[in-house]
DNA sequence: CCCGTTGTCTACCAAATGGTAGAGAGACTG
DNA sequence: CAGTCTCTCTACCATTTGGTAGACAACGGG
């Protein structure tokens, strides 16, 4: 595949995670890319094909990142911290990444099939290893499931929910950023704690 | 205002708050009700001014429970629940009104600031309640603005992404809720505890 | 030099969308 | 009873949207 049909998709990417799916139109992301529509439907026969490659790149971006930080890390609540670390990051540099996680499961249709698909090995594997912490008696007891899916909702809220953000008056600074990543971590660290 | 046009809202209110703003279109919020697009411009003369008044009408219902529960439960971390409590209610009686909060922050525009501007107060409030509990060893110490939004964050994904909850093989049922509801309470009750 | 492939474009199209204009039914009021 | 006001409807309309058909240029291989 050549230059434009890359370009196309991380466009693609970049609108439906920001503007959402129905928001935005073919004719928008070409006109970004200086192209025609045509161009488009050339290199994706449809809108929902392209959302399909978008949902895919973006999940293997995801499934990259987290799987190395799954692996490397050491145990306990360092690796919670891996993982927040680079959640946080592709939140600051890659939030339109983040909005159409959201935006998908949002969407709720087969995309969320699709992309629950390419994770689930992810999720199943953090479940597993916070069960194992808690058998350890690293992190407090409860249903792992239930514990990934707050841990998930804190740090994907706090990364994509800038409305709330602009109604607390809080400051869109790297300086902020830092603080707030600080005190998400405390907050998560606290919650696990035993 | 007659019925029709509360119903309209009513409407409105369900499916921008789930299938999203641009997805709804007013021939569907007017055939769900059996009635003709143009009796909804009747009632409300564009879309937007329609998106408006169904921001409003939400703001002010989570205001009026949000409002009682800030003022009626005891102190510290008691309140705090009672707060979630009321957010849990609104997740299973009412998701589409979440909904609707979430997509409106998604918006971003004069309709973020709107809502912003009606719950202002609230979050006011809150954010100070949570300085002074810190204040007097309550809760742990920390930013209060940035210790609202995480846990405003973790409850409003809990209580919105589905997706993210059948991605996690985590069934649907008034058990799972209570639990999932139990959890979350712990979850935050830890994170803040000193 | 010709021919198939590749990639982008112009020219359309049918359907849907938000919105306007105004008719008509019913009810309330002088 | 006449007139006005309220509400819902039919009839349109301009624009946008996703998508199709096919022309045209570049190019590489026989």
């Amino acid at each position: 595949m050549a230059r434009t049909g890359d370009r196309i998709l991380d466009e693609a990417l970049a609108q439906f995670g920001t503007r959402g799916y129905e928001a935005t139109s073919l004719d928008a992301i070409a006109a970004a890319l200086g192209v025609r529509k045509q161009t488009v439907l050339y290199w994706y026969p449809s809108k929902q094909t392209l959302l399909d490659a978008a949902i895919a790149r973006g999940a293997e971006e995801l499934h990259l990142a987290l799987d190395a930080a799954l692996g490397g890390a050491g145990p306990g609540l360092d690796r919670v911290d891996a993982v927040m670390r680079v959640v946080f990051r592709f939140a600051v540099r890659r939030p339109e990444l983040l909005g159409l996680l959201r935006e998908v499961s949002r969407l709720g249709d087969t995309a969320a099939v699709d992309l629950g698909g390419r994770l689930q090995p992810l999720l199943d594997r953090a479940a597993s290893f916070l069960g194992e912490e808690m058998e350890a008696g690293t992190i407090r007891r409860g249903d792992a499931r239930l514990v990934l899916l707050l841990v998930y909702s804190a740090v994907l809220g706090v990364s994509t929910d800038l409305g709330a953000q602009r109604a607390l008056d809080i400051p869109a600074g790297v300086a902020s950023l830092a603080r707030l990543r600080r005190e998400l971590f405390a907050f998560v660290r606290a919650g696990l704690a035993p």
